[in-house]
DNA sequence: CGCTTGACCTCGACCAGCTTCAGCCCGCTA
DNA sequence: TAGCGGGCTGAAGCTGGTCGAGGTCAAGCG
């Protein structure tokens, strides 16, 4: 398929499609004989996780060291298994910040309810 | 207190606190007759809160429309009411989000297990 | 054949959200 | 009275990520 549709289908832009693949976050898109990208299922999934790792904060200095460690081959795989694990923790500890930021809400909703007062 | 404790309970840098006060995220801050910023509890509650809001990121347009609105007084508790019953749906939008991302992660991760083969 | 469409590239602008810098002031201690 | 720590200001600088302009090229179509 073409960046169009690559485009279409994940939700990035396809400036930003051309970036990450420029800047080394995905492995690199095979081409045409005419110089176009020609993206397949691989390249599709590859951008799907990077859309949901950008999304949960990933930096793409993180996505660069992990399409590097791919193009390295299978070796390198208990390494990318660790970065994965070590973003899940950082999602998890993501969560609880937002839970936290929750009950303080919560807390203040409550306070304008009881004293309909001139506090924040 | 002076803005040196603020930063330090806060967690907030010195230069951050000025900033956001200068932008109108805070009410402003009162001053001893030398010009230093006095904090009290009140002050230090607003940080806190636009601490856990950046967090979780609230833009700092919005913070500044809440700010905006709590200077025009008591007449404007429903519209603050609504922008943090706003701000904690997307929290709520946001975990999903999060818990999508684990998903994926964890299937990642299995099929790493299984196959511990050439792929993503 | 020439037009349209959609791809390609480079490179600089833009944005939010700070951070740093330069230069000044105040109060305290030695 | 000099030096020092810490505060003040306004403006400039930085960073990570994205977008846009300008210019080219190839495929498809009437």
């Amino acid at each position: 398929m073409k960046i169009s549709e690559a485009s279409r289908r994940t939700g990035l832009s396809i400036s930003t499609i051309r970036y990450y693949e420029q800047s080394g976050l995905c492995p690199t898109i095979s081409r045409g004989r005419d110089g176009q990208r020609q993206f397949n299922a691989h390249d599709l999934d590859w951008l799907l996780l990077l859309c949901s790792l950008r999304e949960t904060g990933m930096p793409t200095a993180a996505m660069q060291e992990f399409a590097r460690l791919y193009r390295r081959g299978n070796a390198t795989v208990p390494e990318r298994k660790a970065m994965l694990i070590d973003h899940q923790a950082r999602l998890k500890e993501r969560q609880s910040q937002l839970d936290r930021c929750r009950d303080l809400l919560t807390k203040k909703l409550s306070r304008y309810d009881e004293i309909i007062g001139d506090q924040i």
